[in-house]
DNA sequence: TCTGGGGTCCTAGGACCC
DNA sequence: TCTGGGGTCCTAGGACCC
């Protein structure tokens, strides 16, 4: 049997959650929340029990990662502020985050699918599409066996859509949850898709929805009897015409395995904001980790970068960035540091720091020998004061 | 009780080149 | 001697996603 293009859409269900109760088992059932620093672990006492922080004793600028469904009873959902959250649900327990078990668990899922179905993109941690198209069995067959799989060999659930696209079946996967599986072909559209709010498709966010909203239109049914060009007129050509198509459920995007990174980056959140004269040495180091934290991520990736962004985020929120960029890849921290350094030097710091961030971009796989390497290094003094004089 | 950290993609202007 | 058009790179900001 040959089928037409077949999409599936898996995302594991609370997935940071999952993982913690697998830990936790006593947790089961109840409303937990994953989030804030992640040194804080709970510990196992001597007689088995552990001793769990709650929610209403957290202070701090954390937010929420993920919630358990008990917890999302209480309107607890990921990206709210943790401090907001215990307003809500004051007794729920919180559980620092553990991104090592997580990526242990992702592996572990993804190796799962692959091994029935290999076409698979990788959208982060829990998620994921896979290309079914090549495949023989019917989709309802291969949901059953790839979520079997998946539950073997992590005793966690997972939500599958399948449609003929990505964005069908990324709208899928989110009917029917937890442990829910959905197939979609185009003539549900109406019935399925068409009442759904538009915030559902993938690329329409807080700005879109509201701007949307303005103009009266809430459901995707409703965006779908808007023409294209009064779309384009309100939203310029390219995402006007966008807008229209995903209403129509149109969307050629292949599943792409194999995605090289295009940057790679660390930020941080300081507890309190920072003056950049009165916490100048607080400010310095912090800023040198986050320059090795990016060094060490692109040597253990085997990259370099050409261009040094810094971002900075003031107390009032407001972000700036200012990148440079080298006639060289780099992926040593002391050079780093220094490109860095010279855009900082191009940002107002009259205001209080809450957030730094330093990423490198225009990757390319580093097969710079060490030599070269520290010749380039040598350069670098020149290329910047080139740079500096303009 | 405001708003994490890691990313991607798009737009837009200016420089510079042909 | 006032006036092209296309292409690419660099920089900055913003929307959006998990």
């Amino acid at each position: 049997v040959k089928w037409p293009r077949r999409i599936a859409h898996l995302d594991m269900d609370a997935f940071y959650a999952s993982v913690e109760l697998l830990r936790y088992p006593e947790l089961r059932g109840k409303p937990v929340a994953i989030g804030g620093q992640s040194d804080k672990r709970p510990v196992r006492l001597e007689n088995g029990s552990v001793r769990f922080s709650r929610l209403r004793n957290y202070v701090g600028r954390g937010v929420v990662t993920t919630a358990t469904y008990e917890a999302r009873v209480f309107g607890v959902s990921s990206g709210m502020g943790l401090m907001k959250a215990a307003q809500l649900a004051p007794d729920a327990v919180l559980l620092p985050a553990d991104f090592g078990a997580y990526r242990h668990y992702s592996h572990l899922f993804k190796a799962a699918v692959a091994r029935i179905a290999p076409r698979i993109e990788d959208r982060g941690i829990d998620e994921i599409f896979i290309d079914l198209s090549d495949l023989t069995q019917d989709s309802t067959t291969i949901a059953q066996y790839i979520k079997q799989a998946v539950r073997d060999c992590t005793a966690l659930s997972c939500s599958i859509g399948i449609a003929p696209n990505k964005l069908l079946a990324k709208i899928c996967s989110d009917l029917d949850k937890p442990d829910g599986l959905t197939i979609m072909g185009f003539e549900d559209m109406p019935e399925r898709v068409w009442p759904l709010p538009v915030s559902k498709i993938n690329g329409i966010g807080p700005k879109a929805n509201r701007k949307l909203a303005m103009l009266g239109i809430t459901t995707i049914g409703d965006l779908a009897q808007v023409g294209a060009g009064p779309l384009q007129a309100s939203f310029g050509r390219s995402y006007g015409s966008w807008l229209h198509e995903v209403a129509h459920g149109i969307d050629g995007r292949p599943v792409m395995t194999d995605v090289e990174p295009k940057s790679i980056s660390r930020e941080t959140t300081f507890e309190r904001d920072l003056h950049a004269r009165q916490d100048r040495r607080i400010l310095s180091e912090v800023f040198t980790s986050l320059c090795e934290g990016v060094a060490q991520d692109l040597q253990r990736k085997g990259y370099g970068g050409r261009t040094i962004s810094i971002k900075l985020r003031y107390q009032d929120f407001r972000t700036v960035t200012r990148d440079i960029t080298l006639s060289f890849p780099t992926a040593d921290a002391a050079t780093i540091r220094r490109a860095a350094e010279e855009c900082l030097r191009r940002v107002a710091l009259t205001q209080r720091l809450r957030l730094l961030g330093v990423r490198v971009s225009s990757l390319s796989s580093d097969s710079i020998s060490e030599s070269k390497r520290s010749r380039q290094q040598e350069e670098l003094p020149l290329v910047l004061g080139t740079a500096d004089s303009n």
